[in-house]
DNA sequence: AGCGGTCAAGTTGAT
DNA sequence: ATCAACTTGACCGCT
């Protein structure tokens, strides 16, 4: 059966993660902001926990970590080393805990880094703090056991090629650690799938197919051919993601999401295929269970 | 307890 | 020109 994924966070389930803002932190006493980060940190590695605890008792796959799962963990001027905060071995004891619980329970657990992570900028600094970025998701990814981090092609910038040749050349250069778990997936405005599955093949990374971009920006390609060859990109577990319309696919602006899947949406091609599916839906847990539930008892067509 | 203003970051396209 | 959208609205200070 398919392993359906649920995304960063819980719609009733009394599961939170939290954060804080670089504002409020930087008018702390450093006793105080030290002490306010390590809090959040030891809290939210408890959450995963629970989180992963929640996933397996739920017949729910996987679970995807939200970004600020360390808040401000490289933010310029408030970022961190977790190994110097106070209860740091505990912080990543935590963590450790959660890839043991995981693994044992066959959760798993996947990152998305934001909008502001790409590596196709033409700008130096975006670059880098991409890479920042990408290697403090990836620390985490080391002791929870995480092994995708999807991030987007980015900008076109006026020229695709180029923009993607850059994304290449840094591709190639980034730590393994990294690289070993970088995935990309189509947006719903510049990169179509026809655009990154050659480009996924040739780099080693593998293609995550977004039916839901893919309709709101198609290029010709059928879902089929598409699925296929996304298949092939992967050499572990493939991942895709899918969600339905808020408001349905005639009206304005069908790329915003709803709070659950239609059924009509999950490609039919999908069942039965050893993927992971990641739910992007408002109704969180909730729309997981629909989603399992219809897909164990609906037939297309009746 | 509830509410409103605010929040680090890039890029695009709708208005 | 402004702003919403993107994988996730949450946090804090004021009343």
């Amino acid at each position: 059966m398919i392993r359906l994924g649920l995304c960063c966070k819980f719609l009733n389930e009394q599961i939170r993660f939290y954060t804080t803002t670089a504002r409020y932190v930087g008018g702390l006493s450093p006793e105080k902001k030290t002490a306010k980060i390590k809090n959040l940190c030891l809290q939210n590695a408890q959450s995963l926990l629970s989180a992963i605890d929640y996933c397996s008792k739920n017949n729910i796959g996987s679970f995807r970590i939200n970004s600020r799962i360390l808040p401000l963990k490289t933010h310029p001027d408030f970022g961190y080393d977790i190994k110097k905060l106070p209860q740091a071995k505990e912080i990543e004891g935590t963590f450790k805990l959660c890839g043991r619980r995981a693994k044992a329970s066959g959760i798993r657990l996947t990152f998305h880094p934001d909008q502001f992570v790409l590596l196709s900028s033409p700008h130096k600094e975006v670059t880098r703090k991409s890479i920042q970025e990408l290697e403090y998701q990836a620390e985490v990814s080391e002791w929870v056991g995480a092994d995708v981090i999807i991030i987007h092609a980015g900008g076109a910038y006026g020229d695709k090629n180029a923009a993607l040749k850059r994304l290449s050349y840094e591709l190639q250069k980034l730590p393994k650690s990294v690289y070993k778990r970088l995935a990309i997936e189509n947006d719903d405005r510049v990169y179509t799938p026809k655009d990154l599955l050659g480009f996924c093949k040739t780099n080693g990374v593998p293609f995550v197919y977004d039916v839901h971009h893919h309709r709101c920006l198609k290029e010709g390609l059928s879902v089929e051919q598409v699925t296929e060859a996304a298949l092939k990109t992967w050499n572990r577990e493939p991942l895709f993601h899918v969600s339905s319309p808020k408001f349905g696919w005639e009206r304005a602006r069908p790329n915003l999401h709803h709070d659950f899947i239609n059924i009509q949406d999950f490609p039919e091609c999908w069942r039965g295929l050893p993927i992971t599916v990641e739910v992007e839906a408002k109704a969180k847990e909730l729309a997981v269970k629909k989603l399992r539930s219809q897909l164990l008892s609906f037939r297309k067509g009746i």
